[in-house]
DNA sequence: TAGTGGTCTAGACCACTGA
DNA sequence: CAGTGGTCTAGACCACTAT
């Protein structure tokens, strides 16, 4: 038997969820305060402090001045899907990376991307139609508006070599994003271009990212049948 | 003009955070460390590190003993989904929950179960299909198998007015979970319960989840084409 | 007003790892 | 060996909020 070492946070981190999951604390409950749990586990208030901190960053408890740490009544679990740049993921997966540029102009974009970006008024963006390929077969096909009006410099890269997916990671930082996720049937493009059959069930990422007030660009992302993206959760 | 604070840890975190936007600390790049930012920014040690630590868990930098703290290099971006129980999901929508049981059996899983809950000899486990419903109308299809062995207790249950997705959660704790979502074409069964077109496109979202070793449940939910898994996302 | 968590400080020791 | 981050401590003050 190896004791739990109750002067370390992640020790104490254990043994509080340990309370959690066997029910000695239930959904709801208040749970004692720092300086009671930092008395009972000899340790420093501080050291308990980031022990419930993280906690309750997780969802799993619900902390408030006053009024004191509670065990999170519907303890909402949460997935992190890592967003590779797409070259990085079929490299991992082991395979060649291909890329192919297949359209590459300036126009003014349809409603659905100027909602997306939240633009008011329609100014001619760039378009860029691409295709990612593992092993020569294709793995994503991705079509991007860029707003030129937060990236002007976007203008004068030679997209056939550089991949925007990579170009715009690399050049263009971004403060946050949206990220959204549909099944959509497989369209005349789609079938060309990814070989799917006529409606086949594809996923689609639509993402829109931004710097600070700035829409910088809204591409989405087209998988072939039968693609997975996956994750892991902590409970 | 405010000046920033760098008396805060979340004011030096915003510093930092510019300073590798504006690439004045290039990715790669190594950083001072933590004794002098301290100095710079006329702070304690233990707030540069708590600013730093935290970046660093969100990968933005990579910190080694000895070596230092650099830039990372591709700081992957990360998307948090929200995995919430289906009732709150629904009711944060404004809509009200609808439940019904469609079967519930004691069965021997197929092999793509036991495959996913790494479960060797097959043993017969619970087996529930549900359906959601916001404002009377489907919402998703709850394909559920429940391992006994792990959670003898859910014979017990009458699922037909506790919904799988609420007991478990609220009764069940798991260690941790896997995730997969992909798109795939609507059968017979989705086709009645769900409302949808023949072979329209589904969102489908599988889910394992553990007890430490042990396997407790794997379940498929469905959902009716448009529908969206939504996040966001810090860059 | 009083009790709770949130944070900062100054100092200390440790764990890891490159030279 | 020495320099870096990782963590703990004891104490302090502050911010919020239930009473």
């Amino acid at each position: 038997m190896s004791q739990p070492d109750f002067n370390s946070w992640q020790g104490i981190q254990d043994e509080v969820l340990r309370r959690i999951r066997t029910r000695v604390w239930k959904p709801g409950a208040q749970i004692p305060n720092e300086m009671d749990l930092a008395q009972e586990f000899g340790c420093a208030r501080t050291t308990v402090n980031r022990a419930l901190r993280q906690l309750a960053d997780d969802g799993i408890l619900e902390r408030k001045r006053r009024s004191g740490t509670r065990v999170a009544l519907h303890p909402v679990a949460k997935a992190v899907i890592d967003i590779p740049i797409i070259r990085t993921e079929i490299e991992e997966r082991g395979g060649a990376y291909g890329y192919q540029l297949l359209s590459n102009e300036i126009e003014t974009p349809p409603s659905k991307v100027n909602f997306a970006l939240n633009t008011s008024k329609p100014e001619p963006m760039l378009h860029l139609l691409a295709v990612h390929l593992m092993d020569g077969t294709p793995y994503a096909l991705e079509d991007r508006w860029i707003n030129l009006g937060t990236v002007p410099l976007a203008q004068d890269v030679d997209f056939s070599v550089h991949s925007a997916n990579e170009w715009l990671l690399e050049n263009v930082p971004y403060t946050h994003a949206h990220l959204s996720i549909v099944a959509a049937p497989a369209n005349a493009r789609e079938q060309d271009y990814l070989g799917a059959p006529a409606d086949a069930p594809l996923l689609q990422m639509d993402r829109v990212t931004w710097q600070n007030q700035d829409p910088v660009t809204f591409v989405t992302l087209i998988y072939p049948p039968g693609y997975r993206i996956r994750s892991q959760t902590s409970g």
